[in-house]
DNA sequence: TTGTATGCGTTATCAG
DNA sequence: CTGATAACGCATACAA
């Protein structure tokens, strides 16, 4: 049995005794075609199990129904929530998702988009994996639509989603400065890093605006352990005899993880969380979990993806002229039991 | 500038002063071609900046060199670690990935396969959503080589690859025998749904070799709150008075969720762990994290995925004519502070 | 070794 | 409304 090919649509069209164009039309429904020819059509094409050939419809049409998803390969959490976003977003408009990882290294990352350029996608979109090298990469792309998402390059034409981390900082300090926290101590943000240098700043902005001081602990790592650390050095400072404590009445921890750690320590040195200290993060490690152990900062990956979607999509219909859009995204405040009510 | 489009082959050929059979074999290696051309080629190649349009070669020759991934919307970690060593592994065969979400639902499935082989991708990855829906949608396939991968459905000519679930359970009770348990309780296993009861027997039944009894707990949820519940009633059965214990000297717990909760508690309540009791878990629910608190099962996801894509490509390699096969991986045992050194 | 011509399966154009 | 036919871009059988 020689027939194990895909049937095509001359063989739809011999069957329904119509010619190739008519078939197509009454299956695409481009144009209109007569009832009883559209049923014959129908009939043939389920009898046959006929599957439009979408490599050569693209072909035909220049346009894959496509798009390249280029991720960096941390195993987080965030990302899988953001390609479930993202093919989530493209399968309502019919599209289908090719997925790539790309090392933090030069070549790989542009053998990705050029990967993707050969398979016509009509758009891509890319969580840039290093800020100096993915530039070009981008920039290769050249007419075909880009969306960077999550991290932001600088480029010419492409469009990115990103988190509002004024916003982001600016909640958090207010959630603090609202229930009491005049003295605010940053714990596992590195003043060595560019962004974390910024980070710091904009907290430090905006307790400004709220009489609140944000001072950066010095950087013990922003793990556990760090979190482990630095309280430690903490109580052994500021803990004077039973119950005083003659330190900062907050601490913003880089992620939950810090946080966790800063928190075990606190507790079991006898200092009130969150009655003497309050204690929150920028990060929420693990979005999926829903213990509310400690107030936190949800990074909204799948709106994220959501909105990559909607701009590539608008992008690729509107064709090479347009300008770059940038949307920024607030983080949800997850309030906690480690502030107070 | 109407010249956004790419340049094609003929693009090439012309600046090259050659055909475009020429420069087609120029490019792909398929035949011998005179030094002097080859460069001439490959020049003008460079200068206009050709890439093959992977559409029309894939249409010409009947192969896409894509593979299609079809999961369930899980948000697990388990599923990232297979979606990148599965990427990884076709990346080392120049294919490329393209992604699709099922929900647990027979016409959603049946419309990813689909969709897949109208796009005429070389094989399918599955993890069957379902296992009662999937296996149409698996046999829509036909003549393309799937792959079922983590679940398995039984179907005709399907390859999958999964856990040694036996290898899973013996080595986890050799592992407390060994360390002196001679009467294992079953935490976090369901005694009516049929998975669990399947997994239940077979640490029955390597008990039995290894003289060790086993028995499972009423069923109080997979999550951290049964393992609590669980364990509280353990405490209030088996404990009598200070450090007497009468209970199970060895508790396997469903996952490492459930083993955080039992732990929590039982040392809440000063039942020494791993002294008087050992915990340990059949499930490794955050491979990334390394903190060996829990002893537990690691389930191979990168390995199961390398596997399928080794599977998949022999099996597209060698067309129609296979033999269903069944390749079982072993987990890996991660000792922890749950269980006696 | 190189060139010419054909076909992969669809869709759009252009006549009827 | 329908049909014949010409692309889409590439790779190969066949001829030179």
């Amino acid at each position: 049995m020689d027939t194990a090919d895909q049937p095509t649509l001359a063989d739809v069209a011999e069957r329904a005794g119509v010619s190739v164009a008519t078939a197509s039309r009454a299956l695409t429904g481009a144009r209109p075609v007569s009832d009883d020819l559209q049923r014959k059509v129908r009939e043939a094409s389920k009898s046959l199990g006929y599957r439009r050939n979408t490599v050569a419809s693209s072909l035909r049409l220049q346009r894959t129904e496509t798009v390249g998803l280029v991720l960096p390969r941390y195993t987080t959490t965030f990302l899988s929530a953001l390609i479930e976003s993202v093919s989530d977003g493209l399968e309502h408009h019919d599209m289908s998702l090719v997925l790539r990882y790309s090392e933090p290294d030069a070549v790989h990352d542009r053998e990705n988009i050029e990967s993707l350029i050969g398979r016509r996608v009509d758009g891509i979109i890319i969580c840039p994996p290093s800020l100096e090298v993915s530039r070009e990469s981008i920039e290769a792309a050249g007419a075909i639509p880009v969306v960077q998402v999550g991290r932001f390059v600088e480029t010419d034409r492409s469009d990115s989603v990103g988190l509002d981390e004024d916003r982001a900082t600016s909640m958090l300090v207010a959630h603090l400065a609202d229930r009491g926290a005049g003295r605010i101590l940053v714990v596992g943000l590195d003043a060595d890093a560019t962004a974390d240098v910024r980070r710091i700043r904009a907290l430090q902005a905006t307790g400004a605006l709220r009489g609140v001081s944000v001072s950066a602990a010095e950087f013990t790592g922003a793990v556990l352990d760090g979190g482990i650390r630095a309280a430690e050095r903490l109580v052994s400072e500021y803990a004077s005899g039973d119950d005083g404590w003659s330190g900062p009445d907050a601490l913003v921890c880089a992620n939950d993880d810090v946080a966790s750690g800063v928190l075990a320590v606190l507790r079991m040195r006898g200092v009130a969380v969150p009655g003497t200290v309050q204690v929150a993060s920028l990060l929420d490690l693990a979005p999926g979990r829903e213990d509310h152990s400690t107030t936190t900062l949800r990074h909204p990956w799948p709106e994220m993806g959501r909105e990559a979607v909607r701009l590539l999509i608008d992008a690729i219909g509107r064709g090479s002229d347009r300008v770059a859009r940038r949307v920024s995204l607030a983080p949800q405040l997850v309030p906690g039991s480690s502030t107070r009510p």
